[in-house]
DNA sequence: CTTGAATCTTCCATCAATGTCAGGTTCTAG
DNA sequence: CTAGAACCTGACATTGATGGAAGATTCAAG
């Protein structure tokens, strides 16, 4: 398909798209005009850029990681690659869980304006 | 204390905290001589910015949301203010949880050569 | 063929947090 | 008082993903 569609298709600007190339995360063929074609399994693989994209992943890694994607993820580096990866991203959710606490606790405090504490100047 | 102290105890950087005042994230008091002041409560505010920091809110969400927390987050649009962005947070972790699963995919399928599917052009 | 839609490439812009450099001022220890 | 450390302001650079415009070319449908 053309890249009209496969933006279309995910959600993805056609501008994205380009950079994703140039970025080596998705392959395109050239037709003899130099228009891209995309096989189909490439949505699916747009739909896995994205969601290591919105996990806070950069191109470069996620380049590295398709790489060992690609290639089968035989050897043991390109899996603790990967598990690296994941593992960075469990940490991130652990700072978010952190983060949502603290807010919680700032919500809560505010149905009991008593419950003195927090970070503010305050006048005591 | 001084902004090279609050730098040394929070590890944030001396740029960092002019930058988070310039955001009104974070007062200080001026000496005659235009020296930045912190109370002592600054150092648990700056953790409570770098939190909201990496957990992916803007500075000028942060800002909104300390100006809800100084005032005592008494009004119900406030406390919806803090809830909405708390909310913004899970989703993002839901996010995060996606990305995790689909690494955890790739690499289980690592272990198992033979188990096709995925994204990736292949020759077949 | 012709024509209009889709694509191509190449720039330049943006946003946000932070780094860094320069030149000047303040603070503090001796 | 004085030297040197710490601080001040202001400006410019950076990084990364994306947006957007311009001008040329290709594709597909009639």
């Amino acid at each position: 398909m053309r890249i009209g569609e496969l933006a279309a298709r995910t959600g993805v600007s056609v501008r994205s798209l380009r950079y994703y190339e140039e970025q080596h995360l998705l392959p395109a063929v050239r037709s003899s005009g130099g228009h891209r074609h995309y096989p189909e399994p490439a949505v699916h693989r747009v739909a896995l850029i994205q969601h290591l994209f919105s996990a806070g992943l950069s191109s470069r890694t996620i380049g590295e990681l398709m790489v060992h994607i690609d290639a089968g993820v035989s050897t043991p580096e390109a899996r603790s690659r990967l598990i690296a990866e994941r593992d960075r991203i469990e940490r991130q959710m652990t700072e978010l869980a952190e983060a949502r606490d603290r807010l919680n606790e700032v919500i809560e405090v505010s149905y009991d304006p008593d419950a003195g504490c927090s970070f503010r100047p305050g006048p005591a």
